[in-house]
DNA sequence: AAGTCGGGGCT
DNA sequence: AGCCCAGACTT
């Protein structure tokens, strides 16, 4: 038995979890219906509809009997409803095809709606003691840490390397306690975030810990671009103060006091003499900034104006502030970047 | 290979 | 406000 297997049922004794409703039987059925539950779903929401689908479901025949709103009355709230429905399905085809006998062949149990290669085989084990792998989100994050596999784990070529890897520390024996431990461990000690390493018995052999890799593995779902979108502010001055406008309520930096805004194809001194009457002069130029939000990337194009002659009356949505005061305003960061780099400029 | 389904917990 | 969860299926 691989090092690996034989710690992780050790471990599965000590520290997993025995008691969930689903752990007391060996019926297929039973363990079938937690299995679809399950999926995408955590422990802690499952355990309340597993109850109560059971008790009015309790056979492969009596879900394949019955309505499929009532079935799917018992799923609300769960979601992934198509679970619901290939579940139903599923039972009328193995009352129909298999005479009522959830089959006990790898494969067969596969051919079943909803039912993929994962979970095909955590009923072979947990219900039919057969030697398979399971490889699930916590499968994989346990896995791509323990052998540094590096590669988001829903690329192709990541998921076949780490199906391989699952298959290669397979135990020939033992194999409930050692998929339940696989699944437990995942999510009780080798987590996402903040896994407990000090007290994870793999330690010494586990790569990520060893390269200190262990927060950067697996690799995060690669995101796509963030869309791009450009602004001008004006960085209207006078008399070492500088021309403060507070934003709408609502948008980006609802409430809060910026700058002058500007779409970037307008000019900005006819646009700055019609919108505030002043009579401005262009500055040197500052360095375009760039800031990014949660849904969007901003390339902000400061331009620096010299204000001519007398000041008109600031708007009730404007102020005057000197230019010490601003950087210590509430602004916003990108904002304040451009008021200190511009206040080093002057002096 | 990418999109879709989904409510809920976590950060 | 994303990201992820005992994935599988469709396009």
């Amino acid at each position: 038995m691989s090092d690996f297997a034989e710690k992780l049922i050790a471990w599965q004794q000590a520290h997993g979890r025995h008691d969930l409703p689903w752990q007391q039987t060996r019926d297929p059925y039973a363990i079938w219906v937690s299995e679809i539950m399950l999926q995408q779903t955590q422990v802690s929401a499952v355990i309340a509809y597993y109850d109560r689908f059971m008790q009015r479901f309790p056979t492969i025949a009596s879900l394949a009997e019955a309505e499929q709103d009532e079935v799917m009355r018992y799923w609300s709230g769960l979601g992934y409803y198509s679970r619901a429905r290939n579940l139903h399905h599923a039972a009328q085809t193995i009352m129909r095809e298999h005479c009522g006998i959830f089959p006990t062949d790898f494969d067969t149990i596969q051919t079943l709606k909803g039912i993929g290669r994962s979970t095909a085989a955590a009923i072979s084990v947990f219900a039919f003691n057969q030697r398979q792998t399971i490889l699930d989100g916590n499968v994989k994050r346990v896995l791509a840490r323990l052998y540094a596999v590096e590669g988001w784990p829903g690329l192709p070529d990541v998921e076949k390397k780490l199906w391989q890897i699952a298959e290669s520390v397979l135990p020939s024996q033992g194999l409930p306690a050692y998929v339940q431990g696989l699944m437990d461990f995942g999510a009780t000690l080798c987590t996402r975030s903040k896994p407990n390493c000090h007290r994870c018995p793999m330690q010494a052999s586990c790569l990520a810990y060893q390269q200190q890799m262990v927060s950067v593995l697996p690799a995060p779902k690669p995101r796509k671009a963030l869309p791009e979108k450009q602004t001008t502010v004006l960085m209207i001055l006078d008399a070492g103060e500088i021309l403060l406008e507070r934003r709408p309520n609502h948008g980006i930096w609802g409430g809060l006091w910026s700058l002058p805004e500007l779409s970037p194809s307008a000019l900005a001194v006819p646009h700055v003499k019609t919108t505030f009457d002043m009579d401005v002069e262009p500055l040197e130029t500052l360095p375009v900034l760039w800031h990014t939000f949660t849904h969007f990337k901003l390339e902000i194009t400061p331009q620096p104006l010299l204000l001519q002659g007398k000041r008109p009356p600031p708007a009730p949505n404007q102020q005057w502030l000197a230019l010490e005061d601003a950087v210590a305003a509430a602004l916003p960061t990108p904002v304040r970047t451009l008021i200190k780099e511009l206040q080093q400029l002057r002096f």
